[in-house]
DNA sequence: AGCACGCCGACT
DNA sequence: GTCGGCGTGCTC
């Protein structure tokens, strides 16, 4: 009986995305095994092609005309059958290919790394004591899907998130299973580095990281697939192999850099999600405030919240102002003077850019509206709430002149320059970011996201454009200020002060208590009212040109009255955006994969290499 | 993606 | 009568 391999290829094309059938040569039947490399010929030139090995029968195969596999280009396995049925899962919730997913799981292969993985001795960890248990370990026995808070101003005391995700991953280590850990950025990738290293974990410890090279990600890969340990990395590293894996840790799923950005646009937390399930792992998400999809997987018990206690620092909300109050002047004052820091938290442009009147420093606002004015990216006067484009009117004063509230030049922050010279003032940004800082009378002026750790903790934390991060027309502007807030409230001392400039209301409610699951949730539960995501989810497939975007419709005409999806409003003209509940997603996916496939067929602006339709199953832009 | 097949216009 | 344009479709 011959024995039949079913071959897969890293492709995003759809025509490729499914097994083929290649018969296995006598002399490769003993070497070969799932999830190897192999060449195999392929196509009417007949080249050589490089595949993944999914599958062995020994059932005949109803094709006459196989072609045999030429040769192995794999030493181990570099894909587990749970990697492959992850990729599959994802594809079918994304409308994606498995094939692209593929490129995302197997690394670039290197000849040289395969020699040195072949022989490289067996490490192993002399465990001296039984490994230190935790509240978090502890609640994981009973609740394996949670959602945890760890302490807020955990970071000094050493029980910060980072020490906790060792612990956790550490123990599971223990118990002969391995985890993986997702991060959303390199600051993050660092300070759990660092965790790990304190306990002397790198030998066991696997990094999956685009930053590091090619033959570095690959040899990391090979023992991942084929050891115990601890793997971790950004958001790639969701579909990183993981031998046994026993627990999945991510941080922070709402920063957007959990979303891929390219297609098929899939998001840490889902892709995790799934992997849980079909690894049967524990799963934990953490953050020091969550999502407000965290809060959905809460509401519907699929996931468990754990919030640990801790000291937490003052609260106090100002007036919406341009120059500070007294009191938070003089707080800040008495930091600098007895030679401790501040952190000052200031929107970017791309938050909430606006325009200030030069003579009385008024934000200028809508005429129609009375919402603040930006200069949008084709360079005109526009309302961030109406859209309306306008001629500027003169100010209240009677002034024209402007001058836009750009990254680093906050008015707040402007003054605070100016009014402590004996300060060392420091900017960090996306761009030019600084991580750790020795202390001192230091004034830290960052941007949501970039701020940097000051040793002993920053005596006052200033949220300065507080209000004006909230009032970004955004449907996520709340719940992502909040997580941008709390990140850099968990930078503080305990006994430091923090002061939100501008929250009114519940929200200022909220933040006078620090509770950041509240003020959340709150925002959760007027989005279901609203039917808003993440309530329902929100699809977008937007078209090259009109002509095909008007085909698309025509072709969803029916999908379109059925009912079953809603089309909302959205600014560009060559895109659909689509609401829909959660138990319709498969279905829908599947639907708009189909119908693209058949349009891009015959589509008359198709070019090589690009996508005449792209699909995103959840567009968190597109409103 | 490649690569070949195939069915219409311009050329020795 | 043949050469070649790239639209359409397949690759185990």
């Amino acid at each position: 009986m011959p024995l039949v391999a079913k071959i897969r290829f890293s492709s995003p094309l759809p025509q490729l995305d499914k097994e083929f059938d290649y018969l296995v040569p006598n002399r490769l039947a003993a070497v070969l095994d799932f999830g190897f490399l192999v060449q195999v010929p392929f196509g009417l030139g007949g080249k050589e092609k490089t595949g993944v090995l999914c599958g062995l029968t020994d059932v005949s195969s109803e094709r006459e005309k196989l072609l045999s596999i030429t040769s192995v280009s794999s030493i181990t396995s570099v894909l587990s059958r749970e990697q492959l049925a992850l990729c599959h899962s994802v594809a079918a919730r994304q409308a994606g290919t498995t094939g692209e997913l593929l490129s995302t799981a197997i690394p670039k292969r290197y000849t040289r790394i395969e020699k040195e993985f072949r022989s490289s001795d067996s490490f192993s960890l002399e465990l001296s004591d039984k490994p230190a248990t935790s509240t978090l370990i502890e609640h994981l026995q009973t609740h394996p899907r949670t959602y945890f808070m760890p302490e807020l101003l955990g970071n000094l005391s050493g029980s910060g998130w980072p020490s906790e995700f060792v612990l956790a991953a550490l123990h599971e280590f223990s118990a002969g299973r391995s985890s993986l850990v997702v991060l959303p950025d390199f600051a993050e990738l660092a300070r759990f580095e660092e965790a790990l290293f304190s306990l002397g974990l790198q030998g066991i410890s696997y990094r999956h990281a685009s930053s590091d090279t090619g033959s570095q990600r690959h040899l990391n890969h090979l023992y991942a697939s084929t050891k115990i340990g601890i793997n971790y990395g950004l958001r790639s590293a969701s579909f990183a192999p993981a031998k046994d894996l026993g627990l999945i840790l991510l941080w922070d799923d709402g920063d957007e850099s959990h979303i891929e950005q390219s297609a098929p646009y899939w998001h840490s937390r889902e892709v995790l999600l799934q992997r849980a399930e079909l690894e049967k792992a524990k799963f934990v998400i953490a953050s020091h405030a969550p999502s407000t999809e965290v809060v959905r997987l809460i509401e519907i018990d699929h996931l468990v919240p754990l919030k640990a206690s801790g000291p937490k620092p003052q609260s106090t909300v100002t007036e919406l102002n341009d120059r500070l109050d007294a009191t938070s002047f003089a707080l800040i004052s008495n930091a600098i003077k007895s030679g401790n820091s501040v952190l000052v938290q200031i929107a970017t442009a791309g938050w909430a850019s606006s325009l200030l009147c030069v003579s009385c420093r008024e934000i200028r606002v809508c005429s129609v509206c009375s919402s603040s004015i930006w200069i949008d990216p084709s360079g005109l006067f526009r309302c961030r709430s109406c859209k309306t484009n306008t001629a500027l009117p003169p100010c209240s004063c009677g002034k024209t002149a402007t001058r836009p509230t750009v990254l680093g030049s906050s008015a707040i922050a402007q003054q605070l320059e100016r009014s402590f010279p004996e300060a060392t003032v420091l900017h960090s940004n996306g761009e030019n970011r600084l991580t750790n800082l020795a202390g001192g009378s230091l004034l830290v002026v960052s941007t949501p996201g970039a701020e940097p750790r000051v040793e002993g903790g920053y005596s006052v934390v200033l949220i300065a454009d507080a209000a004006r991060m909230v009032g970004a027309p955004r449907l996520r502007a709340l719940e992502q200020s909040l997580g941008k807030w709390a990140n850099a409230v968990s930078l503080a001392r305990p006994n430091a002060t923090v002061i939100f400039v501008g929250l009114r209301d519940s929200l200022e409610a909220k933040m006078l208590e620090f509770d950041f699951y509240g003020a959340v949730k709150d925002d959760f539960t007027d989005r279901v009212e609203l039917a808003l995501p993440p309530q329902t989810r929100i699809a977008s497939v937007t078209s090259t040109n009109t002509e095909d975007h008007q085909n698309l419709i025509m072709e969803l005409a029916s999908l379109l009255e059925s009912g079953k999806t809603r089309e909302l409003k959205v600014d560009n003209p060559n895109t659909l955006a689509l609401d829909y509940s959660y138990s319709y997603g498969l279905e829908l996916a599947e639907l708009l994969s189909a119908t693209t496939l058949k349009l891009t067929k015959t589509s008359k602006a198709k070019k090589p290499g690009e996508r005449v339709y792209r699909i995103n199953m959840d567009d968190s832009k597109v409103i």
